[in-house]
RNA sequence: GCCUCUGUAGCUCAAUGGAAGAGCACCUCCGUCCUAAGGAGUUGGUUGGGGGUUCGAGUCCCUCCAGGGGCACCA
């Protein structure tokens, strides 16, 4: 039936049936497998965030985990023994809710949802090691969170400690800074509030420093916009402490300031209400005065967050009938309380200098204070040269007068006002103040911190139990090693509704237990700590998954850690990354890992959208994973997603279309298909510009996968695909060693996005699973060379000719075949030439003289 | 308000300071009993606007416009 003129039937590309074919081979070969001690390939560790099990896999999961396995699909075949793991963050408040909702013990559905989430992930074909998953609400798991619990504690870093605490009323429940945004729980987006308890807390703070100064080593690896976020939460800043005699009080009162230059135009002081130099101080006034400053106080103590953040707010505030004294100047200087200044920054106290601090201006001006300029900002200086434009007429340059037109004078400029530092610039009075200021003991250089230590106990069941037991006689007495994991009793019987204090505080036979110091009856910590906790660390674990001797085995981490490469959502780019790099330099510090940073290198991914906003299902705007993966197959959504832009754009799903990424598979697997020659045929008689072609995207690829570039990678694929059709269907046919060669690129190169069409080829190519081991072949450097070159003669910056010339042509012969061409010589006509720039072998410009 | 990134074909994106390109989509044609798959081909641009530097600017500088992100009483 078929002849030679008539076109080969068209095979039919069925994703349904080669998903059934290829998955249960892979089962069996365990490719991805990293157990073999004797495997001498170098290795990577390539990690994407561990999900959260709420459910199914959904677009968002899909997104992740086909870039991430772009990633170690392709060092795999750059010869690297990869580590590419998965395991689950399955501890935390939305199993409980759900429990709670539906009446189950969140262990059933945790679990329930990991097993759900495992066959889907399987089935998408995420290259990870099977035989290496964790889950952190497992014992053997969070025991060594216990464990990390008590090296922290007996350094000093994990304390506990009374203080304003967030308090989420919905979820009932303390929460970090870090999960406040806005002032609404990051979880329910109710309104958080303020609430005093005692509770555990990490000293992250003592290694603000190093957390900071660290994140220079991960410039260029990490997305700056992260490293910008992780600095902005961090919040050095540098200045001085100052100290401040108070009239009618003994003890003397440090402020601190970035600004000590400006300490001569300090006009008033400035307490936080809430700090207790502020009851202090008005405790010997009137009782009129006691009486305004307590309503005042009350009513701080009422807003939330939110009221207290709006920045266009009128500034409030109390005189307290009491005076500071200016240490250089000795100036009366009045003490005012104000929620602008907060209770638990710096020393709780300021000076104000209204004209160089938009703040303390917006306040003089509300209360009718002094202004007092002493940095006159029209004489700026960079270095030792003053920068007043050339020419300007000193007498146009704009007064000093911030009272009257409300801004504030932040920027550099030279001292006046200032006593001996008149004449300065800002900088350098800076340093000099504050030698001034330390030399008589009236100060010091200082440094503050915005970040807080991290609050880690959560009045909720589904955690991690504290490993501590609080004894009448004994106090704080630590768990003992040997006794962990302090197992989470059953939630059977446990009233899991949220009421402030732990469910587990009711769990009778649990709580009560003999103190391990003294014997005596003691009760256990009720509170079950962050699933922050969990996932600082959790990198380290997949290292030695099933070691029930220690969190993680030294040697495994010398041998892979710290991760090369990180994959994950931008929305961790604060809390989960500065927990991980902390309890990173917590270990480095105890000896158990020799680096400093946990993640090499980062690459956030952007979100799937529809339509320009979030997918929910309260918009009615959610597309299921599931339903894509059926009617377009998997390869098709994980090509899509490669597909669609660069990985840290947010992808629209409006706007593309994996019915084309379908499409193109089926093109590239018919390519395959139409290969009529033998594996054995010599590539070098193939179809020279099919191989230039072919030998052009091996050189390339490489580069544009390690530049997180998949899009441009399979665009050129797609090229590559058109290319070796137009071959087949109109050049040198289906045995073209060329077209064989080009499609067996393809599939190699296609096992990055398309694993199961990939597969197929490989076997229509004749060879036995898998391609996922197959090596990148080299481009063959001889072929990408042109035989000639398009150079182009301009006249004057116009093109006025092109010369075919030899790629390795010399500036002089160039330029002589271009001063020959005839339009050269046209546009030229009698004009002078110049300047001949001569840019072998691409380009000649004449510029002539006019 | 401040800082920052990005504006190139309908969409998604390329282009060491040297000819403005690719993929997808669109359109036309071939093919087919019909439809679709499949194949061939053609369109498509003031590189957001303006100014500057340069022999030469999408690329560097200034400015404006638009969008994204971050920060926003942390002294």
């Amino acid at each position: 039936m078929t002849d030679a003129t008539s076109p080969r039937p068209t095979l039919k590309y069925d994703p349904a049936a080669i998903q059934a074919k290829w998955l249960p081979v892979w089962e069996e070969l365990r490719p991805f497998a990293t157990d073999d001690p004797d495997d001498k390939r170098p290795r990577k560790y390539v990690l994407d965030m561990f999900p959260y099990p709420s459910g199914d896999l959904h677009m968002g999961h899909a997104e992740a985990y086909a870039l991430g396995d772009v990633i170690a699909r392709y060092w795999r075949q750059q010869g690297f023994n990869v580590l590419h793991p998965i395991g689950w963050d399955a501890f935390g408040l939305p199993a409980e809710n759900a429990a709670i909702k539906r009446g189950l013990d969140p262990r059933g559905w945790t679990y329930d949802n990991i097993e759900q989430q495992k066959s889907s992930m399987r089935r998408y074909a995420a290259s990870f090691d099977w035989d290496r998953t964790l889950v952190t609400a497992s014992p053997d798991y969070y025991k060594w969170n216990q464990w990390l619990f008590l090296k922290l504690h007996e350094r000093g870093l994990a304390y506990r400690k009374a203080s304003l605490v967030n308090w989420c009323p919905y979820d009932q429940t303390v929460l970090a800074n870090e999960q406040v945004i806005d002032g609404r729980c990051e979880r329910c987006d109710n309104l958080v509030v303020k609430k005093d308890l005692t509770q555990w807390f990490f000293g992250i703070t003592k290694y603000a420093d190093r957390l900071v100064d660290d994140l220079n080593q991960l410039e260029g690896t990490w997305p700056s916009k992260v490293l910008t976020m992780q600095r902005n939460w961090i919040g050095r800043s540098s200045g001085a402490d100052v100290i401040f005699a108070i009239e009618g009080r003994d003890e003397p009162v440090s402020i601190y300031t970035t600004r000590p230059d400006t300490l001569y135009g300090a006009t008033f002081m400035v307490v936080a209400p809430d700090a207790p130099l502020a009851a202090e101080l008005v405790a010997e006034g009137s009782d009129e005065l006691r009486e305004r400053f307590d309503a005042y106080l009350a009513e701080v103590k009422a807003q939330s967050d939110i009221e207290r953040l709006a920045t266009d707010k009128e500034k409030t505030g109390v005189f307290l009938e009491r005076y500071a004294v200016n240490p250089l100047t000795g100036e009366r200087l009045p003490i005012w309380a104000a929620d602008y200044v907060l209770a638990d920054y710096g020393h709780g106290a300021i000076m104000a200098v209204p004209a160089h601090d938009q703040r303390d201006l917006d306040f003089a001006r509300r209360f009718d204070l002094p202004v007092r300029v002493v940095v006159d900002v029209n004489q700026p200086v960079t270095g030792m040269i003053p920068v007043i434009p050339e020419g300007a007429d000193l007498e146009d340059l704009p007064e000093l007068d911030p009272l009257a037109d409300g801004k504030a004078l932040t920027g550099p400029g030279r001292l006046i006002n200032s006593g001996p530092f008149n004449g300065l610039s800002k900088n350098n009075a800076i340093t000099k103040i504050t030698e001034a200021l330390r030399s008589s003991g009236l100060g010091a250089p200082a440094k503050n911190y915005r970040l807080r230590d991290w609050l880690i106990s959560r009045q909720r069941y589904w955690g991690t139990p504290i490993p501590i037991i609080h004894c009448p006689s004994c106090g704080e007495v630590p768990v003992p090693e040997d006794q962990l994991p302090v197992e989470l009793p059953s939630a059977e019987g446990l009233d899991l509704q949220p009421k402030g204090t732990s469910p587990l505080g009711a769990a009778e036979d649990w709580i009560n237990v003999d103190c391990p110091s003294c014997g005596g009856p003691a009760k256990r910590d009720s509170d079950t700590m962050d699933t922050f906790v969990d996932s600082s660390w959790y990198f380290l674990r997949f290292l030695s998954v099933g070691d029930d001797t220690q969190a993680f085995d030294p040697k495994q981490a010398e041998k892979w850690a710290p991760v090369d490469q990180y994959i994950g959502g931008v929305t961790h780019a604060i809390l989960h990354l500065l927990y991980a790099r902390f309890m990173t330099k917590v270990l480095f510090d105890m000896g158990l890992v020799s680096f400093t940073e946990p993640f090499s290198a980062l690459l956030n991914q952007g979100m799937v959208l529809m339509a320009g906003s979030a997918m929910s299902k309260s918009r009615g705007n959610l597309v299921k994973l599931s339903d894509q993966l059926d009617e377009h197959g998997v390869d098709a959504i994980r090509l899509t997603m490669a597909f669609a832009g660069p990985p840290e754009d947010d992808i629209d799903w409006a706007d593309v279309s994996p019915a084309g990424s379908a499409k193109f598979l089926a093109r590239a697997w018919r390519v395959a298909h139409d290969v009529t020659s033998a594996p054995d045929v010599v590539w070098k008689n193939g179809d020279a510009k099919l191989r230039r072609i072919t030998h052009r995207f091996l050189a390339d690829a490489p580069g544009l996968v390690e530049s997180f570039k998949f899009n441009v990678v399979v665009a050129r694929l797609m090229e590559l695909v058109n290319a070796t059709r137009k071959v087949i269907d109109s050049g040198a046919g289906p045995a073209d060693p060329a077209v064989r060669e080009a499609a067996e690129v393809t599939a190699v190169a296609l096992n990055l996005f398309a694993p199961y069409t990939a597969e197929d080829m490989w076997e229509a190519l004749g060879y036995e699973p898998t391609v996922a081991l197959v090596q990148w072949r080299k481009a063959d450097r001889t072929l990408l060379r042109e035989e000639s070159v398009t150079a182009v003669v301009q006249v004057d910056g116009k093109v006025r000719d092109r010369l075919e010339v030899a790629p390795n042509i010399d500036d002089a012969s160039l330029e002589s075949l271009a001063r020959a061409s005839a339009s050269v010589v046209k546009a030229v006509g009698d004009k002078e030439i110049a300047t001949v720039v001569v840019r072998s072998p691409k380009l000649v410009n004449f510029v002539t003289k006019r």
